[in-house]
DNA sequence: AAGAACTCCTGTTGGC
DNA sequence: TGCCAACAGGAGTTCT
């Protein structure tokens, strides 16, 4: 899935389409993704303009005229295509929408009022859709224990610190965990542990010293999460295997990656004759190297 | 109550 | 070629 660069380049793909355009039709194909669709899904959605499409961490946020919010996660596989008047009838065998595998997982399909259709696409089914008062999505159920954004300016060394202080945990759980910094996942946090030249193995309580303030470790790794980010989103996201842009480009940010993917590959670093190396932590892939990542 | 393990689901890939 | 295990941008739930 998606993280923060790659939800806010599909962000930036939805919006000229989408906002301040009314939802003309709305069809939703299954019960259920992750969770069951909210109770009257269609109802509450169709006929409604999407005055705003915002981003909060992995989120997107379209708010409808109603007064309600339409909060979607992507999971691991979630993908938005859109389709732009007459093209899927116009050439067919060109667009993978006639083809039947390739829409198997087409859950949700919003048709817009001017002509544009954009669908969304989840084979694993690990993204969701919620609808709440848009008035309340700061106290909803997924952002009320939410992070902070970390490209906001409340991304701090001494922010960092404070929640790091006397964590038991490493490196990598801690950037992870949402309730921390809200929009990292496992390529990020893999790249920025590396910029840093931080172990992710090392407790996440060294971030912090006895007083609770933040050690040079922390000053150094919160601007490098703030320049991955940045440099991933300016590069339109990480294209592995399922992500894409919804105008259907790729990202182009793997193609920078130091250590994510690199296992068995030399260090990037100058002078370092140190290899990347896979370890499993939380059940998830960690790369790094254990040569200048100390 | 923090932290780790388990879970959801489908598709792809690599080793034999 | 087939078969099977391992793995994949996440995170809520359930254990210890």
């Amino acid at each position: 899935m998606p993280e923060l660069p790659e939800v806010e380049t599909v962000r930036r793909g939805l919006e000229p389409v989408m906002a301040g355009v009314r939802l003309s039709k709305v069809e939703q194909r299954r019960p259920n993704l992750r969770f069951p669709f909210p109770d009257n899904f269609v109802g509450r959605t169709e006929g409604q303009e999407i005055t705003h499409l915002g981003r909060r961490a992995k989120y997107l946020i379209a708010e409808l005229s109603s007064g309600e919010a339409l909060i979607m996660h992507l999971g691991m596989s979630g993908r938005f295509t859109i389709e732009m008047p007459g093209e899927w009838d116009a050439s067919p065998d060109q667009f993978a929408h006639n083809n039947a595998k390739a829409t198997a997982h087409d859950h949700v399909v919003f048709h817009l009022e001017n002509g544009v259709r954009v669908t969304y696409n989840d084979p694993r089914r690990f993204g969701f859709m919620d609808l709440v008062a848009t008035d309340t999505v700061a106290e909803c159920r997924h952002f009320a224990v939410m992070g902070i954004e970390p490209l906001g300016n409340q991304l701090s060394a001494a922010y960092v610190a404070g929640r790091a202080a006397g964590r038991s945990t490493d490196m990598k759980a801690f950037l992870l965990d949402q309730r921390h910094i809200a929009g990292l996942g496992n390529i990020y946090v893999c790249e920025a542990l590396y910029r840093a030249r931080l172990d992710p193995r090392r407790l996440a309580g060294t971030l912090a010293n006895v007083k609770g303030k933040p050690t040079v470790r922390a000053e150094r790794l919160v601007p490098l999460i703030r320049d991955v980010l940045n440099e991933a989103i300016a590069a339109g996201g990480s294209t592995l295997k399922d992500y894409r842009a919804a105008d259907g480009a790729l990202g182009y940010f793997q193609h920078a990656f130091a250590v994510y993917g690199r296992e068995g590959e030399p260090c990037r670093t100058e002078g370092c004759r140190g290899m990347v190396q896979r370890i499993t932590q939380a059940g998830r892939s960690t790369f790094f190297c254990s040569r200048c990542q100390k």
